[in-house]
DNA sequence: ATAATAAGGGAAAATTATTATCCTTAAATA
DNA sequence: TATTTAAGGATAATAATTTTCCCTTATTAT
């Protein structure tokens, strides 16, 4: 992914500091401004946490990087993409992406809510297979 | 039901405060902490936010009601009860309990991802009933 | 009815998360 | 390369939520 030209075509100055959060979040998706923070770390020794907030918000308003939200955890970041669920696990907190079809769930839901749905959170929480083994 | 004796199952004194905040989740279901200040406030104009806060906690603690955290709202609390989805208004904010056999959709999420699932958080967005009228 | 204990009320304090400020530094454009 | 403008870093300020404290009151068990 040519992650210069994500943000050239945002139009969003080429700084190191978000070449990086883009390249994180690509790579390793799923990552809390935490998690983010400690990441650019080695990079960035003087990062600044209000650079990593600054940068989120102003990606998330771009649209090009959109929030995960999670019970009872701190909310993650991942690049676009569609819709789609989310396996948790609750030892290691690693997440995935499940390409389970949401839209046949929210078909359903709206037979029987009477609702017009147009949006889903659907999390799972487990164990992921390599906490199953230890 | 019987209010009464769910707190005393509990171990729970049974005092009025109590009381109404158990009933006003039976009746109503999915009250944020305001929700129930504002709710309690005509019976008991002196009570304290404390006071919610306090009960809220021991109950959960005591697994008779459970939270649903919302994406973008604040939790919410409900009778504990089987697992189940929920279906949010955008405009209104009602909530409605949805019985979407959410087992099969874990059982489906658990071949896709290999994780060992046991609890699911399924919130779906749109507009109610009564909101598509006006 | 009494005594022991838990719960309520009010306010302060603590926590936590996010944003604003101010100055310095770096990127883009011509 | 000079100029303009946006972005980064450090810290303070803000905001919102939740918990704690301390005293009073109410509930429970005897
Ligand atoms: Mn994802
Ligand atoms: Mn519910
Ligand atoms: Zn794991
Ligand atoms: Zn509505």
């Amino acid at each position: 992914m040519d992650y210069i030209n994500l943000l050239k075509n945002n139009d969003l100055k080429v700084t190191p500091q978000r070449l990086i959060i883009v390249k994180e979040l690509d790579t390793k998706g799923h990552m809390s401004i935490d998690d983010l923070y400690i990441a650019l770390h080695s990079a960035f020794p003087s990062i600044s946490l209000a650079t990593i907030y600054k940068n989120i918000n102003v990606m998330i308003n771009k649209l090009f990087i959109q929030e995960v939200k999670i019970p009872n955890e701190k909310s993650v970041y991942e690049l676009a993409k569609e819709e789609h669920a989310h396996a948790l696990c609750v030892k290691c907190n690693a997440i995935m992406d499940m390409n389970l079809d949401v839209s046949k769930f929210i078909r359903k839901a709206e037979t029987l809510s009477n609702y017009s749905l147009s949006k889903s959170s659907v999390i799972f929480s487990g164990i992921c297979p390599t906490c199953q083994m230890s």
